[in-house]
DNA sequence: CATGAATGAGTCTTCATTCAT
DNA sequence: AATGAATGAAGACTCATTCAT
């Protein structure tokens, strides 16, 4: 009833909502599902907390993913800071989209359902990652590396690719072939 | 002891089989999964024969895998008896790799762990397909209108966007307009 | 993260878990096997309860035999306090080896293979039931009514005749005469 | 339809006949149970042959145990001929029931619920066994080395552990053992 | 708010039996 | 008379969800 056993509950709750949240992470990146029981035993609480916290698996999914995407879409503006626009979007592709997407079956299947009505990856969510890829094609098309005429989501459907790449594998050199590949199809010389 | 006239009885078991065939590939490419029960129900034929004839899901899986990629290695040599190299690339792309594997997660899923030791998508099959690109790539680079130094396997993974393609859409321009996207990028001219 | 009144809860819980493991015992002695299925039912529980609890078969198995052993040898020291030592061996065999194990088939099997190494009655077991009748015959050489070069293993060996007694018949004679025979042949009287 | 031929399905039919009672018993003896499908494979013929053979589960139980029981029944007057009435009980059980049965389970089993009403081994093969273990009583009763006064279903019963031995363990000694307890019982002089 | 035992519908798998050839 | 593929009911097991504490 006091203020201070509230708040602390209040962190406490917060805390099992990260702790959950990482652990669902962990879960859709190894093995591209998530339960209840399973989040639950990982993330050390009970299930009904998982269950108070994140209703049905749908909402368990959307809230890994929009944090993986917000990461993705943050992280740009930095880039465009740091980097010319050439190497930002080489550096987001390989670095962040690459790392954090490679291995993630989970968001791929996701991915791959974006934009269909149906689709498990909220099309806000999708929006927010093409809005991301054309923030990095404007910046190169305004130094001229790139053409114009570039469709954000074409480009984002070839760097699907990435999610192909086997992480046992020495995937770097993978990742930046392909990039390299794309990359030639959106230079401006001809 | 007796053989007796078992051809008749072949017939209705390779007939079976096909049907189980056909339906375990309906049902990967619609739900992304098999089960014995429901390839048998949809097969109209007892469960236990499923199981005589795919014993695990992976047997159902490799069968159906191996028909699909089967084609798609089949149709590369008439593609381009039949048209110009760089048409039977493209044509390949959107008239067979796409129109085969667009909707096709359970494909997408093995594709995605292909190469990787424990993939499910066995190794041959995976070969099989990079062999089919690279044949069409030569064939390219025979008439000179691609780069020599391309990897099948980038090209292959490149072509991965095309899962990502939403069936509802009108994926055909979609499809296109990512191929050509490739298309420039091996494209010789610098 | 709140403990709460877990007690009720633990005595819940264990209240499940003796129902079941009564209904299982029930069942090894009727049908001679348990189905975590049908020991649900009985018990009046779910299915996954029994799961929680008794993971496999085995368990569910050892749980009723290490229950049925404990009792065979609490009750001996009884016995001897209030009985002379060839009484006390008598009525243990009559009264509580025919009449606990009598019709117990699933025992039966599981004492078939006892100090086999895979044996499915832990060997412990089968070293307590070895005690007990150890402990009985050592009464009665000290009270010389039998030899003292006896091994507790032949007759317990002996005593396994029990097993084949029919409970539709008068086993209380066909104990007794088998008892007696037995009797016979560790009397010391040469 | 000459009799050459139907002479040879005869002889055909009557090898298949054997060739599945052989695969049955050790079947019976080392799983401790049948099945026509098994048993089908064993014998290399097909589980019709053995449905048509053997129609229930039973008929080819008792077949397997008639065989066995009618090997010990018929061995006891050879054993009576060549050894002492004491030699040919001590040999007919060490060697003939201990190396017969002792394995068995599958026969324990049977052999446990004999003379009871449902039963599955026939009355008559128990009343056989009764009947061997009487004629090898007798002879010792006239040869005077055993009381007059035993039922033979008693010392059947006593018997009965040999069916615990360990196959394993040096079952010899065990079962000699055994006999020498319940001979000691037998014995006449008091 | 948190807990985790309990639930039981749903799914997977086996295997005894049939029957067309 | 022999064959063995087909069948599908029966049984084993999982796991998403609830709810009493």
């Amino acid at each position: 009833m006091t203020a201070g056993p509230v708040s602390l509950r209040r962190a406490d709750t917060r805390r099992n909502h990260d702790r959950i949240l990482a652990a669902a992470a962990e879960s859709l990146t190894t093995l591209g599902e998530v339960s209840h029981n399973a989040i639950a035993k990982k993330a050390g609480v009970g299930v009904g907390t998982v269950y108070r916290h994140f209703p049905t698996p749908q909402a368990l999914i959307l809230a890994v993913y929009e944090r993986e995407v917000r990461h993705l879409v943050e992280v740009v503006p930095l880039l465009l800071e740091t980097h010319t626009p050439e190497q930002a979007l080489r550096r987001w592709t390989t670095d962040h989209l690459a790392h954090y997407m490679m291995t993630k079956r989970g968001l791929a299947r996701a991915l791959a359902a974006a934009g269909r009505s149906g689709g498990d990856l909220p099309t806000n969510a999708y929006q927010a990652m093409v809005g991301a890829v054309d923030t990095l094609l404007q910046a190169n098309v305004d130094a001229g590396t790139i053409r114009a005429d570039l469709d954000p989501q074409t480009v984002l459907r070839g760097l699907g690719g990435l999610l192909y790449l086997d992480p046992a594998d020495d995937w770097q050199t993978h990742a930046a072939d392909l990039i390299d590949l794309l990359w030639r199809g959106m230079c401006t010389h001809r």
